[in-house]
DNA sequence: GTCTATACATCGATAGAC
DNA sequence: GTCTATCGATGTATAGAC
């Protein structure tokens, strides 16, 4: 029985793989099966299609940070360290599921033409829905600006954060937590300088135009 | 001789609009065909692939951004006012070309295995440095904040920016300069409250748990 | 410049032997 | 549970008449 599963398994780690580096309509049935070492008549007796596949993979990812965005709320904290831990498990998950992320985030046309696409859609309305309600409470409590829409921000933020998987590598130098700092650092304070009390000639500077 | 050019514009025109809604591999070269009121084959006449249609239209596109860049650099501002405008025109060229900008956020993974990949990748090279130039010159002169690596900064207004296409109505009541006020802002000033001097107990209020 | 007609590859999925 | 073998649909692209 762990046969069968550890079988349905790797069906599902292979595929998903596949599908983040080569997109959901590039990744043909037959070449998840090549890569699993198998036929592709096989995958069959698995799952009864490839979107199938595809819809569990995504069906996992999206629990999961559902489950860990609840974990944030609950912590009772304020606004903007609800607003941090958010970024932290954000790419603390993008990190553990990184192939499912990238379906997620770039395959929004495919999934809107997959029969299970509302049973998706309503998980991402959830998940919206943690950020919004964060926002909102800082925005009421002063913490948070209020000539921004929130719902810009939101998107703003939420690209800049889950986009991350397109150029950000967990494994490098520059860590996921530090990312995460920095993310969040930025998207509160601003990257402009913090003026130093009196600075004479501050952004006077020019850019000069690149010689070619 | 304008027939002839109209009739290849409307073909370059649908195509972009098929590409950008429902995506480059889903895209037939019988439903652009379709779409346009002729026969697949009489496309050939015009195009000699489908392939050579997503490259025309990318390079329009990225053309215009080349041109559009260079002129901002030219102005000789400060850094400041150099990153507002290339938020500016980057928000204004998703305006004018909103079907390329999605084909070129969404699709990295089908034009990364185009024949003619090589040149759309050095366009891409350059749009970058001129960010970065940018951003460079900023942190040269004092103006932004040293302690967040140049190239994470780039990437996240980035994609803050250019991936506005997925969510942004240019033509609803909150405006395309609107949008890039905000986002040059935020990303210079921040989200977090301007603390007016003193306020006691900021930020202190708790984000509750939802209701289900 | 558009048509008819079709070549040729590859896709997802199925049936039945083993 | 995997194989062999194959169906039917659909993809890009081509040849040649008009």
């Amino acid at each position: 029985m762990a046969e069968v599963q550890d079988r349905r398994e790797l069906i599902l780690s292979t595929a998903a793989e596949m599908f983040a580096r080569k997109g959901l309509r590039a990744t043909t049935v037959r070449g998840i099966a090549d890569a699993v070492g198998v036929l592709s008549g096989s995958l069959y007796h698995h799952f009864p299609s490839k979107d199938a596949i595809v819809d569990e993979v995504l069906t996992r990812y999206l629990d999961a940070i559902r489950a860990r965005y609840a974990m944030v709320l609950a912590s009772g904290k304020g606004p903007a360290d609800c607003l941090h831990d958010l970024v932290v498990t954000s790419l603390e998950v993008a990190e553990e599921q990184p192939h499912a992320t990238a379906v997620y985030q770039n395959e929004a046309q495919y999934l809107r033409e997959m029969p299970s696409f509302s049973h998706i859609q309503s998980a991402a309305a959830e998940i919206q829905q943690t950020w919004l309600q964060v926002i909102a409470a800082g925005v009421a409590d002063g913490s948070f600006r209020d000539d921004i829409p929130p719902r810009v921000f939101y998107r703003l933020i939420r690209d800049a954060v889950w986009l991350s998987i397109r150029w950000h590598r967990p494994d490098g130098p520059y860590s996921t937590h530090r990312l995460a700092e920095d993310v969040t650092s930025l998207f509160l304070h601003g990257f402009a300088a913090p003026a130093p009390a009196a600075r004479k000639a501050n952004g006077r500077a020019r850019v000069r135009a690149r010689k070619r």
